[in-house]
DNA sequence: CCGCTACTATGACAGCGGTCATAGTCGGCC
DNA sequence: GGCCGACTATGACCGCTGTCATAGTAGCGG
C-alpha cells in the first residue's frame, strides 16, 4: 500500500478527513479513525494529546493545504489558461469523484464548519485558515491570468462559495448537475474579468 | 409568546430546525429539542413515532418551505424588480442575522446534507426536496423578471449554491464579507440574463 | 360513572462517545 | 546487559443518546 509510505500519524489525519467529509464531525468516532487508518487505537492519544478537537483541526488544515495545492496542478493542466478553465477543473474533480465513487462524501471543511462553527472556537479558526489557504492560491492564479488584483480575491471567494454550494446540492440530489450548471453559468463572468492584454 | 399560537408539534419542528442549523444534526439531541420548544419530552414519541429521523426530515422540509416562501416576500419588497435585487435580499437576510445575532447558526438544509447525505436516504431525499422547494420559487421569480425560462433554473441553482457557500465561509470567518462579495460579483451576471424588453 | 382517545410524564435500557489509566513492547544507546 | 524513550495495547469509566415501556392525566361522548 502506498499509505505505508506515510507515517501512522499522517494516515490518521488523512483518514479523519475522509470520514469527516463523509459522515460529519459528530458521527465520526476516534475508534473509526484509527480503524480506517489501520493504526492502533493507542496511538490516538499519543499523537493527538489534544483529543478529538486536535485531530479534527489537523484534518481540516490538511484539507485546506490539499485544496490549495491542487490549484497549481490544475493550472498546469490547462491548455490555455483562463479563469473559467481553472474553475471547471476544480469542479471536475468533484464530478469525477461523484460519477465514479458515488455521492457519499463532501468537503471536509464544509462539514467541520457546519458541525463546529457554533461550539469549539479553535476548530472554527482552523476552518477559516483552511478556507484562506484555499482562496489564496486561487486568487493568485487569477491574477496570473490577468485578473486585476483588486478583483481576484473577490472572484476567488465567489468561486469557492459556488463550488461548496454546488457540492452540497449535488450530494443532496445525487446528481452532478449543480456542479456542471455552476461551471457553465459562472465561466463567462470569470473570463470577462481578465483585462485584455491585446 | 407568539409561539403559543402554534401547536407543540409545530414548535418542536421549528426548534429542531433552529438547533440543527446551529449545532448540526448529530449534536442535536431529542431532549434538547423538546426543552427548546418548551414541550414535554413524552410528546416526542407521540408526534414523531418515526423517531429522530422523522423529526429531522420535517425540520428540513419546513426549512425548505420557509426559504421558498421568503422569495415572494423578497420580491414584494423590491422597488424595481431585478435578479440582482432578489439575490441581494436573500443574502441580506443572512448578513442582518449575523450582524445582530452573531454567527452561531447556518442553514439547516446544509447541515442536514452534511450530516445525513451518506447515511439515511430518507433524509437525503428530504434535503433534495427542500432545495427543490427553494429553487422553484427563485426560478419562477427570475422568469417573472424577464429571464428566459431555459436559464432561470440554472441561475437559481447558481444563486443558491453561491449563497450556501458564502454562508459557510461567513460562519467560518465570522465576517459577512463573503456574503457581500458574492452579491456584488454575481449581481451584474444575473441582471445581464434579463432579455431586454425595449 | 364508564370507556375511550389524545397527550403527558418518568424511568429504564442498551449502546456508543471520548478520555483516562495502566501495562506491555520495541529499538536504540550508553 | 540495563535503561529509557517512543509507541502500542487494553480495559474501564462516565456521560449522553435514541428508544422503549409503563403509568398517569385531561377531556369528552355515552
Amino acid at each position: 500500500m502506498a499509505e505505508s509510505r506515510h507515517g501512522p500519524r499522517e494516515r490518521m489525519v488523512f483518514s479523519a478527513a475522509q470520514l469527516i467529509r463523509r459522515d460529519g464531525v459528530g458521527a465520526t468516532g476516534m475508534r473509526d479513525v484509527a480503524a480506517h487508518a489501520g493504526a492502533p487505537r493507542g496511538s490516538l492519544q499519543h499523537y493527538f494529546p489534544g483529543g478529538k478537537e486536535q485531530l479534527v483541526n489537523e484534518a481540516v488544515a490538511w484539507a485546506g493545504r490539499y485544496a490549495g495545492g491542487r490549484v497549481a496542478r490544475f493550472l498546469a493542466g490547462l491548455d490555455e489558461p483562463a479563469p473559467s478553465g481553472l474553475f471547471a477543473a476544480m469542479a471536475a474533480q468533484w464530478t469525477h469523484e461523484y460519477e465514479t465513487d458515488g455521492f457519499a462524501a463532501g468537503c471536509p471543511v464544509a462539514a467541520a464548519t457546519v458541525d463546529c462553527a457554533a461550539t469549539g472556537s479553535a476548530t472554527r479558526e482552523a476552518v477559516a485558515a483552511a478556507f484562506s489557504a484555499w482562496r489564496g492560491p486561487v486568487a493568485e492564479a487569477l491574477t496570473g491570468m490577468g485578473v486585476p488584483a483588486a478583483r481576484a480575491g473577490s472572484l476567488a471567494t465567489l468561486m469557492i462559495s459556488a463550488l461548496e454550494g454546488a457540492i452540497l446540492m449535488a450530494r443532496a440530489e445525487q446528481d452532478v448537475r449543480p456542479l456542471t450548471t455552476v461551471v457553465r453559468e459562472l465561466g463567462p463572468l470569470l473570463d470577462a474579468a481578465v483585462v485584455s492584454s491585446v
